[in-house]
RNA sequence: GGCGCCAUCGCCAAGCGGUAAGGCACGGGUCUGCAAAACCCUUAUCCCCGGUUCGAUUCCGGGUGGCGCCUCCA
């Protein structure tokens, strides 16, 4: 499979470090808040690429961190009057009903950056025994920007004009504007750790250097997250760990595209956001990563309840298709002439979804086949068909949809009782011919939330 | 100022050297008691100007328009 690498800024053969595995980290979430919709990007995005590589045979060691102690994290928890633990432990837990409710499958480790402070200060205390940090009067530590040759090789900014743009704040004691805080000295009302510089807590970005390298290794595969990670955040964490350990940190760097709010970023600095928590008061979650996975995922994608119903429809077309096969595998038969022919054009489909995935994830092209494949399935069940071509054709449906996490098999719903006795009223009505009272059946369905489908073999309720 | 991205049908979106996938919406039709679903048909020369090439939406240069990063941010 060929994936976008940042660092090189090309497409790249995606080798692993070990034959057959992948480690991949992907930067998680900030948990002092609900989650929003931009930031449901990348965990659909490198979610549905741990899904493919999966898929495509290898043993994925998928790490996506949770960042549960900061600025935000505290300043946050001290408006609500609760402990940074308590602020975190409650999000920890908002995040998973959204991402679940998204498809976004339990990453292999989601660890805490307060469960890692012990690598975080031996990664800190490594540096400043190299010479790549140093510690202030005050307690602060400092990564020292000019001590590592490669920094600004991700982002491709030169440190010289870095340095044009850096902030200085008076109050820290900075030897060079460039450089970045590795441990902050406590300060009161804060959590706290113990260290060798003093009591105080870990910078952010050595938080993602610590969690990724102790689980995945100081190499690993693929660091995945958002643009606007890209700088410092990235940059910072390559140069803190390769000056660390000597070795190159992550193999493959990538970054999805942002979430535009008429054609303008969504941020949580803009307030244009809207949260996962409140888009599923009105939509399907499923259409939401449906839509998401309807764009390369280094495009930007603009957001809007429009497009959101364009998707909705999409994928009730692809749940449609994959009830019509289930339907006519209950009702299949011998093998006809045609069953043959339609095997092979299913690996056709597998084929094309697979050519469009290998591709640095074109999760929209994928997408085009499995539409192509949903009409194919449509035209093929409408006559009765074998039994053995109708289940190998459901079983790469449910592969392929799998790999994309959307129209998973619908759970079987209960039907309430007074629907199913209208459904049969209205099946006597229409056998004696009486369309008024047939109809005015369906409406009090359709008042129940339900639309009524008829076929040869019986009419069937659709909840609307 | 530095670094970078984008511009394809009404809306979304693939393709990226050989004359444009797919979805949504729209129109016509088949099926249906009527619908719904499904199917069939119809709908674009790819922002502009140059250049390279037998041939460019696709490569190069220049415009125009939009967006992002440059130490809060997915």
């Amino acid at each position: 499979m060929q994936i976008y690498n940042t660092m090189t800024r090309t497409k790249e053969e995606l080798v692993p470090q070990t034959p057959g595995r992948i480690a991949m980290y992907a930067c998680g979430p900030t948990v002092y808040n609900f989650f929003h919709i931009g930031n449901a990007r990348p965990f659909i995005v490198f979610d549905t690429m741990r899904r493919y590589l999966e898929y495509i045979g290898y043993r994925v060691t998928y790490v996506q961190n949770f960042t549960d102690i900061d600025d935000k994290m505290i300043r946050r928890a001290n408006e609500e009057g609760v402990t940074v633990q308590e602020l975190a432990d409650r999000f920890i837990a908002e995040y998973y009903k959204d991402a679940d409710a998204l498809g976004v499958r339990r990453a292999t480790v989601n660890p805490r950056a307060t469960e890692h402070i012990g690598e975080i200060i031996e990664i800190v205390r490594t540096l400043v025994e190299k010479g790549h940090a140093y510690p202030t009067r005050s307690g602060d530590v400092y990564f020292s920007v000019r001590s590592f040759p490669g920094y600004g090789k991700l982002s491709g900014q030169p440190v010289e004009a870095l340095e044009s743009g850096a902030r200085i704040d008076p109050s820290e004691e900075k030897r060079d504007p460039l450089d970045f805080a590795l441990w902050k000295a406590e300060k009161p009302g804060e959590p706290s750790w113990d260290s060798p510089w003093g009591k105080g807590r870990p910078g952010w970005h050595i938080e993602c250097s610590a969690m990724s390298m102790s689980l995945l290794g100081g190499t690993f595969d693929i660091h995945a997250g958002g643009q606007d990670l890209i700088f410092p955040h990235h940059e910072n964490e390559i140069a803190q760990s390769e000056a660390a350990t000597g070795q190159p940190f992550a193999r493959y760097w990538m970054h999805n595209g942002y979430i535009n709010i008429n054609n303008q970023k969504m941020s949580k600095s803009l307030g244009n956001f809207f949260t996962v928590r409140d888009i599923a008061g009105k939509f399907d979650l499923e259409a939401v990563r449906l839509f998401l996975l309807s764009a390369q995922y280094r495009n930007p994608i603009n957001f809007s309840a429009e497009l959101l119903e364009q998707a909705a429809s999409g994928l009730e077309r692809l749940r449609t298709a994959r009830e019509r096969l289930l339907d006519a595998l209950a009702a299949a038969g011998g093998e006809t002439p045609e069953d043959a022919a339609f095997a092979e054009r299913i690996e056709e489909f597998v084929k094309g979804f697979r050519a469009a995935m290998d591709d640095d994830l074109n999760t929209a092209d994928a997408l085009g086949v499995l539409f192509e494949f949903a009409r194919a399935l449509n035209v093929f069940v409408s006559e009765p068909r074998g039994r053995t071509v109708l289940e190998s054709a459901l079983k790469r449906w449910n592969e392929l949809t799998d790999v994309l996490g959307i129209c998973v098999a619908a759970k079987e719903e209960e039907l309430p009782q007074e629907a199913l006795s209208l459904l049969e009223e209205r099946a006597k009505a229409r056998e004696s011919r009486d369309w008024a009272r047939a109809d005015s059946i369906r409406e009090q369905l359709r008042e129940l939330g339900f639309a009524v489908e008829d076929s040869k073999a019986g009419a069937k309720l659709k909840r609307i």
